[in-house]
DNA sequence: TGAAATGTTGGGGCG
DNA sequence: ACGCCCCAACATTTC
């Protein structure tokens, strides 16, 4: 009887369109394994770790039911794969790559190791369509203007997914720790009540969140900007960690009729590629600024007006409501997401590097390459980026994509009873529309804690004075 | 995947 | 009827 080949799971929480699953059922049996290992330079969010505790939950159910249990291991990825190895007797070993750089790194190193004690060690692709290195400008060069590298990108059609295993051969009396052990989910005070209200992680979560999406498809297009209506996909924390596969999610769009709201989806699944594929090259983009210049720039102090920004006390609604939204649930609606990064960078010139730890910690969705690049490219420092003079206008982004204030409402519900014409701008309101909405500015809901006009100006200078000096 | 400032045009009020 | 002005509406430029 050949011996078991190890399957090492990792952002990959899925049993189809798993290639290295697919490739250690082929050989025989196999061991699943799942080992938290919190040494990286990027240790999960507190949201993560939410996330992570009920995907796995869902995996490991899975898998008991192919035949296969899960087991749950912490500490060293190396050494517990080598113990592994040992205990089972396995001589080969798979996983999913990952592509974050110490992730990289570690692997290769795990890799050498195990080649050297004389087990075969195999990664496969699975988290992204495309391998960061296969997609070049004609100079052979990265891409770092997203057009061109969305136009080579839909040149290349991905590979058809795997399907799951109908069965698996297990091994028994392997020792695992307990997932209520590790301790990834609040106890007290426990914060994830809207979390759970909103999300139902793991495979067939994924997969009811699509068949979800499929039926709003077709005004996606048009809805995605919309944060009252659920216009997203809201895919985003499945993919993160691989309850689902770009591969499974692009396939089920192409049956989608074209024209549809399938190509705008399938470029927001693009741009994903793409900010993977930036970290691949530029490895210290969650760090330092992509454009060298920006290390010099004047980025402000100011830990209260961080924390107001942090907890959804701007006294801007769209902002406010945005921030509130993802402290509650885990998740922010993408056209806030620009609004809110735009507000810290750009008002409060507070650095890209305090949202991007901030977002961190907080999205269930939180993804390096996503966060870095994207925080980047709201600064200006980063590939493709916002030229320096975009600046959003809070109350205009709130008046044309919340315009009927259902967003507002929901997440900033203290200003509720304001009308329309003024609730983006309650500052704006008469004595009149305050009383009769129960509202005391500046005790019940905050003033400003910048003017709009001011801050515009100020952060113009601030990036001025990097072109000229 | 901006917003504000500035420029241009044309309808209409009015002497 | 005409010229003048105002200003909304749209276009262009600038940050």
């Amino acid at each position: 009887m050949p011996s078991s080949t190890i399957v090492w799971f990792r952002r990959d929480l899925r049993v189809a369109d798993n290639p290295a699953l697919h490739a250690a059922a082929a050989r025989g049996g196999v061991v699943p394994i799942y080992i938290l290992d919190n040494d990286g330079p990027w240790p999960l969010g507190g949201a993560s770790r939410w996330w992570l505790h009920e995907s796995l939950k869902v995996l490991s159910e899975q898998l008991s039911r192919l035949g296969a249990p899960l087991i749950l291991r912490h500490g060293a990825s190396g050494e517990i794969l080598r113990a592994l190895a040992e205990e089972t007797g396995s001589e080969s070993i798979v996983w999913n790559r990952c592509y974050e750089p110490a992730t990289i790194a570690r692997d290769k190193t795990i890799k050498a190791d195990m080649q050297e004690a004389g087990i075969a060690a195999e990664s496969f692709n699975a988290t992204l369509l495309h391998e960061p290195w296969d997609l070049k400008t004609q100079t052979g060069n990265p891409f770092k203007v997203f057009t061109p590298f969305s136009r080579a990108a839909m040149q290349r059609p991905p590979r058809a997914p795997y399907p799951a295993p109908q069965k698996l051969t297990g091994m028994t009396g392997l020792k695992s720790d307990t997932l209520a052990s590790w301790k990834l989910q609040p106890t007290s005070p426990d914060w994830a009540g809207g979390f759970r209200e909103m999300w139902t992680p793991g495979e067939t979560g994924a997969l009811a969140c699509w068949d979800e999406f499929r039926e709003n498809v077709s005004s996606y297009k048009v809805l995605r900007d919309i944060p009252g209506e659920t216009g997203t996909s809201r895919l985003s924390p499945y993919l993160a960690f691989g309850d689902v596969s770009p591969h499974q999610l692009w396939h089920l769009a192409q049956q989608l009729e074209p024209g549809t709201g399938a190509d705008s989806f399938k470029r927001q699944i693009i741009w994903r590629e793409f900010c993977a594929q930036l970290l691949y090259h530029f490895p210290n983009i969650p760090e330092e600024p992509l454009r060298a210049e920006f290390s010099a720039f004047p980025w402000r102090s100011d830990s209260k007006a961080l924390k107001g920004w942090q907890r959804g006390q701007t006294g801007y609604p769209i902002v406010d409501a945005g921030m509130r939204e993802l402290w509650h649930t885990g998740w922010m609606h993408n056209r806030v997401r620009m609004v809110v990064a735009s507000f810290l960078v750009k008002h409060l010139l507070l650095p890209w590097r305090a949202g991007e730890d901030w977002f961190w910690d907080t999205l269930v969705d939180a993804d390096l390459a996503n966060n870095a690049a994207n925080w980047q490219w709201v600064a200006g420092c980063g590939a493709d980026a916002a030229p320096y003079f975009r600046i959003f206008n809070p109350v205009l982004q709130g008046e044309k994509f919340d315009a009927d204030g259902v967003y507002v409402r929901r997440w900033v519900p203290e200003i509720a009873g304001l009308p329309d014409s003024v609730l983006h701008k309650p500052w704006e309101a008469t004595d009149g529309q305050l009383k009769a909405a129960g509202i005391v500015m500046g005790e019940t809901y905050p003033l400003p804690i910048v003017d709009h006009k001011a801050a515009r100006a100020r952060a113009l200078d601030a990036f001025a004075s990097l072109r000229g000096g």
